[in-house]
DNA sequence: CTAGGATCTGACATCAGTGTCAGGGGAAAC
DNA sequence: GTTTCCCCTGACACTGATGTCAGATCCTAG
């Protein structure tokens, strides 16, 4: 397929597709004609970067880790391992931030939503 | 106390204490030579303000949020109530997204481990 | 064959929080 | 009082993913 389909089906930009190939994200064959030309494995391979993406990887980054993703089989770099444990234990502190954050507006949440239970009369203003 | 002092009790730079209240999201009083002092009480609004920097609220969507923080006894307004509950919920589906981008790299990992362990001796390459 | 849509490259714009520098004045320690 | 550190404002730089535009080329439907 080409990168307009590509693009549509994965849910992401043409513009960011080409920014991932020029970033090493991502690789395409060209067609003699130049036009960049996918198969649908990228579909997913598009999907799991912008979920890293998502995530706080950086471009850098996530290019550091896709070679431990695409071949597991393959003995894969310890440098790439070790990254990838560290990404993951960054993520869980980061998750573990988030839910303490969440918790805090829960609080300030129920705090008033009391408030207003008490004094209907102040709501709106 | 005054600027510096907050900063680093805050453990955030000077900097962006300025840019916080030049958005509305801290006041201080000024000394009539014009220099900024703040009462013990802005350390944990700082704080506050920070972590919901990290959890990727915009200081705009702060700026909305603190009067409900700040007075939770007044009647704050049902959009800043809103608006709380809104990013809540953004919040926890976030973590949601961010857990199962965690998972797939805890997956990831085991499958790399799972080679490394019947490979040793392509380890490092 | 031709018109219109898709793609190419390259360049510049954007956003938001923060870093940093310059030039001038304030505050506190010696 | 002088030195040294702190603060003030204003301005410009940066980062990184993405938007957008221009001018040229390609592909496909009519």
């Amino acid at each position: 397929m080409r990168i307009g389909e590509l693009a549509s089906r994965a849910g992401v930009s043409v513009r960011s597709l080409r920014y991932y190939e020029q970033q090493g994200l991502l690789t395409s064959t060209r067609s003699t004609s130049g036009q960049r030309h996918y198969t649908d494995n990228e579909i997913e391979r598009v999907a799991f970067i912008q979920r890293l993406f998502d995530a706080g990887l950086s471009s850098r980054t996530i290019a550091d880790l896709l070679p431990c993703v695409e071949s597991p089989s393959e003995g894969t770099s310890d440098a790439a391992f070790e990254r990838m444990q560290q990404e993951r234990d960054r993520l869980t502190r980061h998750i573990a931030d988030l839910t303490d954050t969440r918790d805090s507006l829960d609080g300030l949440l129920a705090a008033n939503r009391a408030h207003r239970e008490t004094l209907p009369a102040a709501a709106g203003r």
